[in-house]
DNA sequence: ATGCCGAAGTTACTTCGA
């Protein structure tokens, strides 16, 4: 079967080409991020004409998570065990669902912002909260991922200019910390194939021809457990989706799976 | 060519993203 992750950066602006491009790679799980709408405002019945259920979890502005499935879709649960709040608002920024096989969570790690701003530790304590809730999981026989946009290179080899990058958000010990607390839970990080360039970029910035240059970011991660990493066939980003108008700035990962 | 940011709500401009 085939499982992929997307930060699509508004579900409804990119519904044509998000519609394309389920026709064209044909997954049979899909991880969404960013949706930028309420959960009954996602297109269910354009997507239900493509085959696709889905559970989704949004409050209509930034934020917002999805899972679609042609394989089902069970076991819905929204939001992490002791999800921290940003700001009074529990924050729609985590889904998770079982679809035939295999048990997933959609995440949308906080951004961070800055080292100074609330949203930094905020972040961290995401990823805490992450950690416990996906522990049981993580363990068990079943193949079991988290997907979705962490905004953490996991290492320096992960962004396009590090020393820009030293001792801000996405880059830190601090979150690689957290990021590895996460995988000590019984996950690793699936790394992807690049389409083109030396390495698997999976974000690049609207602004500055960061999409040509190749100025890119790997913070779209897939963190699998031993049955789901035993069952890997293939994986790589889907950089061919970041191309053109009206594009993501985040390109999907695909997961090809012997399940 | 891959091309100089884009989306949504608060409907003119602010906020957010990484």
């Amino acid at each position: 079967m085939r499982v992929a992750t997307w930060n699509i950066n508004s579900i409804n602006a990119r519904l044509a080409r998000l519609l394309a491009w389920l026709d064209a790679a044909r997954p049979d799980v899909v991880c969404l991020q960013e949706l930028k709408c309420a959960a009954a405002d996602a297109p269910a019945e354009a997507l239900a004409a493509a085959g696709y259920e889905i559970a989704a979890h949004g409050d209509g502005r930034w934020n917002g998570v999805a899972i679609l499935s042609k394989v089902g879709i069970g076991e819905v649960v929204r939001d992490l065990d002791d999800q921290p709040v940003f700001d009074g608002a529990l924050e729609p920024r985590a889904i998770a669902a079982t679809c035939g096989p295999v048990r997933v969570w959609s995440v949308y790690v906080p951004n961070g912002r800055d080292v100074a701003d609330l949203h930094y530790p905020y972040k961290l304590a995401f990823l805490e909260a992450l950690k416990t809730t996906v522990a049981a999981d993580a363990a068990a026989e079943r193949p079991f991922a988290v997907l979705g946009d962490f905004n953490i290179c996991p290492t320096d080899d992960d962004l396009w200019d590090a020393q820009a990058w030293s001792g801000t958000t996405h880059v830190t010990e601090a979150e690689r910390a957290a990021l590895a607390d996460v995988e000590s839970a019984g996950l690793s990080d699936v790394f992807p194939r690049a389409l083109k360039h030396a390495w698997p970029f999976t974000f690049w910035d609207y602004r500055n021809l960061d999409f040509p240059k190749n100025r890119g970011m790997r913070i779209d991660l897939a963190l699998a457990n031993a049955a789901w990493t035993g069952a890997v066939a293939d994986a790589y980003v889907d950089r061919e989706e970041r191309k053109g108008k009206g594009a993501s700035d985040h390109a999907p990962v695909v997961l090809d799976l012997d399940l």
